[in-house]
DNA sequence: ACACAATATCGCCATTTAGCAATATTGCAA
DNA sequence: TTGCAATATTGCTAAATGGCGATATTGTGT
């Protein structure tokens, strides 16, 4: 079935969402377990500012769960979905290197 | 395993080519088969210098694929998985509004 | 009340980009 | 060649956005 106008808008913005390596690196690390944001902070060294900043636009998509803890605020993953995307197009990067590779000569490679 | 800052970087782009309506409108009419600028235009209602742009962009994230027939260019899918990629979106999509629909009291739904 | 630590927000700047009109290119036919 | 149709590119403007420093908010102690 085809999407109309405000669907396909929907669409892009939950890929929009996912288009910064910043974001993907917090979900990268969010990925191990909930994580707080001072820790994430360090984790990617990034400016404070910056990773709740990103942390908010994640939160807004509803790609990630927050959860007050005391003094600090711990965040999770809130779509499990998004490391099949991920694993997805990483496949396709992974294809695509593998061609580069064979184009420039480079050794037989395995096919599973 | 971890991706490095350039491996986010890549996953990021390719992400970012689906960020945009006007891309997804023109993949979603892919879709059905090879197609030529001309006919792009008329189904989705955009103007031929933008629909020309956006196709380039897909085609350098090496989305979609251009073969000149004639006088036109026709393009056509060169990632099909990116058709699971959408479907994994609308899934959570569906389910969002599925929540929404509850939380304001509306008709049971069915549970597959 | 106070001080302190963790997080969020604000104002700003620089970069990116979708869309547009106009123009350039490309290929075909006469 | 000339003319015409299809597509691509260019120059532009407006809007969105990542990152920054500074500051505001929130919660926990004392």
């Amino acid at each position: 079935m085809a999407l109309d106008r405000d669907s396909l808008e929907a669409v892009a913005r939950l890929f929009g969402a996912l288009a910064e390596p910043t974001r993907l690196a917090l979900l990268q690390e969010l990925k191990g377990g909930p994580l707080a944001v001072g820790e994430l902070v360090e984790r990617i060294g990034a400016k404070q500012a910056n990773v709740s900043k990103q942390l908010g636009a994640l939160h807004v998509a509803g790609l990630v769960a927050r959860a007050r803890d005391g003094n600090l605020v711990r965040y999770s993953i809130a779509e499990p979905m998004i490391f099949e995307l991920c694993e997805l197009v990483c496949g396709k990067l992974r294809r695509d290197a593998e061609k580069q590779l064979a184009a420039l000569g480079g050794t037989a490679k395995r096919r599973r």
